[in-house]
DNA sequence: AAGAAAAACCAAAGCGCTTTGAAGAATGCC
DNA sequence: GGCATTCTTCAAAGCGCTTTGGTTTTTCTT
């Protein structure tokens, strides 16, 4: 059954059906009923393929799902896309991911856009001058991106967190409790995230006449392993740090098995902060020592892309072009004064 | 840039130059060349709504998301998701999410297919005597399921792993090592996998002369949070079980939090078997006592089922309807024997 | 009741591609 | 050389929808 079909059985023309449907005012009251409950009677669908080629508009929001053999995947992403999901299904859109290998995610970007599957794009997992930018600047697609870009001009879409000062802010904290010797264990180096994290930790360091030794800065996957293996390097070490930061609660489930292995008593010997992104399998309160964190919705934050992005020319929409979330500070049991 | 201007630069006919671009025997060897270099120089790129409508075909394969307010997003989804990503990415095709209410799957899966945007479907998380297989078999869509409908007539497409058998290894080992007394950490009940793995359980116990007892027996979702709350559950128990069989690592991680709770040894006071999904952030080897699992990766289920729905009209691609993985049971040392 | 304005509807032209049915060019055979 | 084949190429007809530019009715003015 197709509009032709449909008008032919209505005795109406194709465009009034037509403008019946798609709510135009030009069509009397009665026969817009007409059409409907033919519509119901009938089971007719419009045709996606052909209204997209009329219109150019794709009813789906794009972006590209870092996967590749070897890499894995990632619980961070999973939590982030599970925002944008739930948001594009009360907004009847659709979600078309174009996995990439990671490698060559500005060829998948690029493929994505001209593929005409998608009216709007996505990007997250940024990293400092990050060449996906240019790309979509060149593309006429809407787009929005998930953090931000280091050295990179500042004129694009964005929803942040402000991690520079979550770690800032979480650094004051040990200093505070008298830490002087305190380890990062950060995400990969390549991503903005994890470089702004520790400008943060090296800012208020500073602050305190201090700096971070290189010793003391480990940056991996943020895979629970990594936790353990940078942990029991930094215990290795003839000066120990008395306290951690680490980028995730993911990290931190590694952190706790290294500390449980050398038999130290978190929050007494060992202080521990992680960012929390608010992974609901990993919730920082169910830790054996409840875990001090900076808490951020991963999930929040892929909704509000989402929202945005389809959202993006309805005209009671406006959105700031660039939102920076702030990161809240949470104190619980993983934290103590510096021992000795 | 569009077919019917690049055919004018090259003086050629719209069908011809569409011919050489898709490999048709009848255009000679030098034009086809030709052809070839102008979409190099000009940039050109069908259009994929126009080739949709024109061919029917979308390129790409469908799949509901299972996502809700309140619903976690699930580790091992990502996993799975991750495997189809890969193998789709090789063949160039495009993954479409169609987010959906777990309340409303078929009415998702229903649009999805409806929605013209894909040319063939997957669905997951399987239940007994599942709606969503009577809506794929009346649609017209290629499809495959990734596990089993109990009490559903079996004549559909399939990739499942033998769960039955898998948790009737497991727990025969347990009962060869002497426990009487076995408990099950179950996925939610309603669960085709759910319901499977316990009928192994109760199997295998059926054979040693024994039933499950309904106070070893937990369903939830596989979070750790009620791996742990089942655990303690079980621990309070005036009879405890000397051993637990859980569905997936994640549980296992609250199992092993509570066992540490309650100040007691995995492997010597308490026997753990998981069932190990390969989800690269928690590998059963780097549990404080390593863990005895049977084991059968997810990423590997989601690629094959992938490469199926993307090669079901190639002619050389002749698969088995279903497939019928085996899962390996691996000892390491959270098994030992009962202990008294 | 006549003319103007507004409301409701329509025919037909795209959107950019694939594919059918034929025609023209080149080759083979006797 | 003449006819049948085989290679190449083409014009035009869809695919199913939206939208432009009218035309026909109906309603409103005076």
């Amino acid at each position: 059954m197709n509009l032709k079909e449909l008008s032919k059985l209505l005795g109406l023309s194709q465009t009034t059906v037509s403008r019946a449907l798609n709510g135009y005012p030009e069509v009397n009251a009665q026969t817009r009923e007409r059409v409907l409950r033919a519509v119901k009677e009938t089971g007719y669908r419009p045709n996606k393929a052909a209204q997209r080629l009329a219109t150019g508009k794709a009813g789906s929001i794009g972006m590209v799902m870092p996967t590749a053999p070897g890499h894995e995947s990632d619980i961070h992403f999973g939590e982030f896309l599970s925002g944008i999901g739930e948001t594009a299904l009360r907004h009847d859109h659709h979600l078309v991911m174009m996995p990439a290998d990671p490698e060559d995610e500005v060829g998948a970007l690029r493929r994505l856009a001209v593929s005409g599957n998608v009216d709007a794009l996505m990007i997250a997992y940024m990293r400092p001058n990050d060449a996906r930018l240019d790309m979509l600047r060149s593309l006429s697609l809407p787009y929005i991106v998930h953090g931000r870009s280091l050295h990179a001009l500042e004129d694009y879409p964005y929803v942040d967190i402000d991690n520079e000062a979550a770690f800032y802010d979480a650094t004051k904290l040990l200093l505070q409790l008298g830490h002087r010797r305190i380890a990062l264990i950060n995400g990969q180096a390549h991503y903005d995230f994890a470089v702004r994290r520790k400008a943060g930790v090296e800012r208020a360091l500073g602050e305190w006449g201090l700096t971070l030794d290189p010793a003391l800065a480990s940056h991996s996957p943020m895979t629970d392993d990594n936790g353990l293996i940078a942990t029991e390097r930094f215990l290795a070490l003839a000066a120990r740090p008395t306290a951690l930061l680490c980028a995730s609660t993911v990290l931190a489930l590694g952190v706790v098995r290294a500390l449980n292995g050398a038999g130290m008593k978190l929050g007494e010997d060992m202080s521990l902060i992680a960012h929390d992104d608010v992974l609901p399998v990993l919730r920082p309160e169910n830790f054996s020592v409840p875990l001090t964190t900076t808490r951020s919705s991963l999930r929040a934050a892929g909704m509000r892309i989402a929202e945005r992005l389809i959202n993006r020319d309805r005209p009671f929409a406006d959105y700031p072009l660039q939102e920076l979330w702030k990161a809240e500070l949470i104190v619980r049991a993983s934290t103590g004064p510096a021992p000795g």
